[in-house]
DNA sequence: TATAGCGGTATACAATAGTATACCGGTATC
DNA sequence: GATACCGGTATACTATTGTATACCGCTATA
């Protein structure tokens, strides 16, 4: 078979783009970024994600946790304390989203580094 | 210089979340993909695009293309035709989009995989 | 008994994103 | 002269997202 890559597309197109839809939904939104990043630091309770994402309100988290839920993107476990403890966890496929990040970020930095290049000669004759 | 990876993002996280901020917004909206897309085959003209994307309106199409011009992930020359002939084609950078993209590809597709395992038995105990 | 923390929900509203539809000037074709 | 293609723009609307604010039952602590 041959590897799932771009240049195979051809080969099951509607496939390809319903898994790339997948990922893009997977960071859709405000917050989903955010939410996944501080969990790819490890398991967190509510109150815990919430405190380390500025300005999110209860009612965006507890949202956007369901919808990475439903997704399988995290999972939420509850202990039987009193009063209960919940905890989120990125599931296996949740981690794997970590090597996308890191494409992104690969990309991020070169752009920025490359858009750069391109203004330099800009802003240097305006002060000129 | 350690390498730009998310392991490494305590060195300097507001440059890291920056760029991937960008890249996200690179794909954000219902069409910044599809149109990268197309484009990722080859420099195309604006009714070919629009061609290519179904449902996209004018408006839509006009409007993303020229976001993706400004940050520079897109050119559009305009050649003194009569009328004139507009091309848009990705830049360097664009094109390397292609590579998280691909990333995209492969997480969705073992996602897929991973979560049509989980739900098969569950799918076999209701037909049973 | 009052206060604070937990894990959220309810209601109403504001802002953003996307759609529908029609239209523009220029040119080539029938 | 009418129609169609090019590369779009204008206007008005709808739908989706996100925000603000207040509140819930439960429990531990002061």
């Amino acid at each position: 078979m041959a590897a799932a890559t771009l240049k195979n597309i051809q080969k099951c197109p509607t496939s390809y783009v319903l898994a790339i839809q997948d990922t893009l939904n997977a960071f859709q939104g405000k917050w989903k970024m955010p939410i996944i990043g501080t969990l790819l630091f490890g398991k967190k309770r509510f109150k815990e994600i919430e405190r380390e994402i500025p300005k999110i309100t209860p009612r965006m988290l507890s949202q956007e946790l369901k919808d990475l839920e439903m997704n399988g993107i995290i999972s939420r476990t509850v202990y039987a304390t009193s009063p209960v403890t919940v905890e989120y966890e990125l599931t296996k496929s949740g981690k794997q989203l970590s090597k996308v990040v890191e494409a992104m970020l690969e990309w991020g930095l070169q752009h920025r580094r490359a858009n750069m290049l391109e203004l330099l000669p800009i802003l240097q004759s305006k002060t000129a």
